[in-house]
DNA sequence: TTTAGTAGCTTGCAATATGCAAGTGACTAT
DNA sequence: ATAGTCACTTGCATATTGCAAGCTACTAAA
């Protein structure tokens, strides 16, 4: 495993939970990363998710994604230049946080786009596991 | 189940991420959650933990955790008066969320405390899946 | 060759949330 | 009477968020 972006405990405490909630514990991050999953690229596809995230605030959690190595960022056209990001491993390996929030989510909060729902529109989401 | 406190959709979208970061999704909630599937039961235990919830975070997060129908709070005594702080079933239903994350950051952010570490000193959080 | 449009941002600023310290009230123990 | 503990609350400075507007690079249309 390449370590580089792994940083390490520098923060409140070395508990894991703490460590991972220094991190991802916002109201945005683990959304992008959630678009992530779901195959969202670009910014502008951030941008259309209907939670409506903030343009600067997309722009600070995209680079704080990338700074810790969870996503990365390439050109996938020039003329006219177009970006796309993607999940590293590290970030793909964040899936079985939003599941455990989607099982959560469904059973405790009604009205809640069920993982069966998900799993029609966007099977790798929510496949296998 | 009973369902008075499971509010339904009313956050940013009816995504159940979404709506589990509406209520869970900042740095200190879920580390509540921990303190409380570790075993802690009162107010100035919960701010003896390692990160230093400023106390009136706390108190905060507490009313807010009982309101959405995930802690409870008792007296287990008078004379002096003292108060014990418990999860419900829908609090202790967050453990996969928990334990995904002490996965993560086990694997992600070197020298956090590992789940083998835990385990040995509070089995209840951590054994079995 | 102006004009309009899209992608991917940045900037400014008001509103909200957080962090810290100090204080409060009920109680007990000395 | 004094000190100490538990469980908070209050005030205020600082940090983060949310909203709107602007900006740069590019393309496509008139």
């Amino acid at each position: 495993m390449i370590d580089s972006e792994n940083t390490a405990v520098t923060g409140r405490s070395p508990c894991p939970v703490s460590c991972s909630l220094d991190l991802l514990g916002d109201k945005w991050t683990l959304l992008v990363v959630r678009d992530l999953l779901l195959g969202k690229k670009t910014y502008t596809e951030f941008l259309k998710s209907p939670e409506g995230i903030p343009t600067n605030l997309l722009a600070e959690r995209l680079k704080r994604l990338q700074a810790a190595g969870i996503v990365d960022k390439s050109r996938y056209q020039e003329r006219p230049v177009r970006h796309a990001y993607h999940l590293t491993e590290k970030g793909r390996d964040l899936r079985p946080v939003l599941l455990a929030m989607i099982n959560w989510g469904n059973k405790y909060i009604p009205g809640t786009v069920t993982r069966a729902q998900i799993a029609a529109m966007a099977p790798h989401l929510v496949e296998g596991e």
